[in-house]
DNA sequence: GATATATCTTGAAACGTTTCAACACAATCG
DNA sequence: CGATTGTGTTGAAACGTTTCAAGATATATC
């Protein structure tokens, strides 16, 4: 038999009520009682049932989180970020991995809905996630991740903002002729970091040559392709990486073929992952602040969750983070007469 | 309010029961009603509160899996073979993330205990976890991951084996003077990493000296103090790295300082991360199964969850799994004349 | 000493399910 | 035709909590 309030009750000589208020502090409890309650939840080492509780007070202290994936670097800290800052406001996560598949997550959230979790984040896969629909009929608030829904709550890096940073950087450097290895441009994030790099671009009157452009996967495979731009007359001076994954791909490449870095190449990345400071020289690059980010979508969906009435009828609000420029070793001016 | 079967109930002119039978198929239901109760549910957009259905049922079909840290690509992977593999089981996984606190690892066994997750999985910190003791006090399974505790449920690498791979390999090549970087030599896994590669060596008649040793962290960074190896006299041909993260390390300095490898110096590893695949040359090394410990241990777990009574009076059972070496492009026999 | 007040304790109802035992009804059997 | 079987349906109890309203006791007030 399982050990209930019930039983902690019987052994003490009290109600179960009783028990329930001197645990919760719910109502004044004599020092005796306490003592004897005490005693017989240490002789029976009971421990309050969760779900029973949680059905009663109709929530459960629990928040799921939905990832495409936990092995790529940005997500596995986002969800590290954000369990942690679950843990600290006495939240138990539920994590789902998606595996990129729209069927999964739809399930997944669904599956969430049905465990009565107290609200979702959501890092969807793609624009057409049948999830973001699915997502209205529920009864929990959810918070996009990363990236934002128009029209619905959200916390997400200013991604257009990185890329003018990118931008600006090599620009500023004196760069005027450079590449890009762009990851999966029909993903809205990168295609906004491609538009604020080529906005500032404009400005400095510079303009990337069309072959300059590759496009590809955001593995580190596609990094290899940098080898394509080497060819090319004349050799770019710099290179903006989408992704720091990327950007590893380029760099052992360039490592390999005998270039140096930076100064017969300067090399920019997007995201700043721990690898990226360890290479030598390490990757200069724009941080995604994933740790604001998690934190911030947290503080967002508690407050949600906690204020739920209030919030009903206002329109959602779109946290958007600025990513900032972290100069490292990987880039430098270009070398004379070029 | 909230919708409940109750009110799907009393729109399908039914009594809760059967919807429930319905819902279940735990008895046989008319089709007239069959559809009247699918309007309803269809009309109200009725899902099932799990939470309730657990209590009644007396299982959550959720299980809790507690890692020391989630950026460490290797734990990335497991989670996320561990998800994959509870998600078709139809079993939630519950994200816990220790930090390497030893308090924080025992209070996050407990909550899971009281949410009354089906069973845990556990890769525990280190061996002064206080949570290895106190999980004796709970009553759901619990199954150890990577790190054995003798008299416990567990699935983990051979990791002397795999030290013995690693010898064994070098050896054969030709290798007589070895270098070691061996991170954290108190986590039993490392040590035992460590013993099967010395215990190999032996057998070919190789000592290591002991200045070729080094020891520090676990993380990348201790890899590269492999130039303090580069100094000695003679220069070690090989190293053995006990950690892909390390092995990296060290293949980063070596590009730096002007060292080509495998030529002037073989480089092995231990873990198979995603990234040494990438290096150039790759990384050859001895590769974790993760996938298969992931999937073993879900497995195990499963099976103690399912056949508990069963169980109750079996010794546990330690599952070991033998790692297997990836010869890959880091490795050679060492110059001619060495 | 009666009444009011404060402190402590309690039984019962509720949270949303599932399932047992019982019932109603129709079809089948001898 | 009465008994048996089978098919659908149901009310009530249970899972382990919390909480409301009320009861019991002790203390303070007039």
């Amino acid at each position: 038999m399982e050990v209930t309030i019930r039983s902690v009750a019987k052994l003490a000589g009290v109600a179960p009520s009783t028990v329930s208020h001197y645990l919760n502090h719910s109502a004044p409890v004599s020092p005796g009682t306490a003592q004897n309650v005490e005693r017989a939840i240490a002789a029976l080492n009971y421990r309050v049932n969760l779900g029973a509780r949680s059905l009663r007070l109709r929530t459960t202290h629990s928040v799921g989180l939905v990832i495409p994936n936990n092995t790529t670097p940005f997500f596995g800290e986002i969800a590290q970020v954000i369990e942690n800052a679950l843990w600290d406001k006495g939240y138990q996560m539920l994590l789902c991995i998606s595996e990129r598949d729209l069927e999964r997550e739809t399930v997944q959230v669904a599956n969430l809905a049905g465990r009565q979790v107290d609200g979702i984040l959501m890092i969807y896969h793609c624009e057409q996630s049948k999830a973001v629909q699915f997502s209205k009929g529920i009864s929990m608030p959810i918070v996009f991740v990363d990236r934002p829904i128009p029209g619905e709550y959200s916390v997400a890096t200013d991604n257009f903002y990185g890329g003018q940073l990118a931008a600006r950087h090599l620009a500023g450097l004196g760069h005027r002729c450079i590449g890009l290895l762009c990851g999966e441009a029909d993903i809205r994030n990168v295609a906004e970091r491609v538009e604020g790099f080529m906005t500032e671009l404009r400005r400095w009157g510079i303009k990337v040559r069309s072959d300059y452009v590759l496009d590809g996967y955001q593995e580190l495979q596609f990094g290899l392709r940098i080898s394509e731009l080497l060819k090319k007359e004349p050799r770019p001076t710099a290179v903006f990486a989408t992704n720091d994954i990327v950007a590893v791909g380029a760099w052992l490449t360039l490592l390999e073929k005998g270039f140096r870095v930076p100064q017969d190449l300067s090399i920019l990345g997007f995201d700043d992952i721990e690898l990226g400071r360890f290479l030598i020289p390490p990757l200069t690059t724009v941080g995604q602040p994933s740790r604001e980010i998690g934190e911030k979508a947290v503080e967002l969906l508690l407050q949600l969750i906690n204020e739920k009435e209030r919030f009903v009828n206002k329109t959602p609000t779109s946290v958007i983070i600025s990513p900032t420029l972290h100069v490292r070793g990987s880039t430098a001016a270009p070398a004379e007469g070029r």
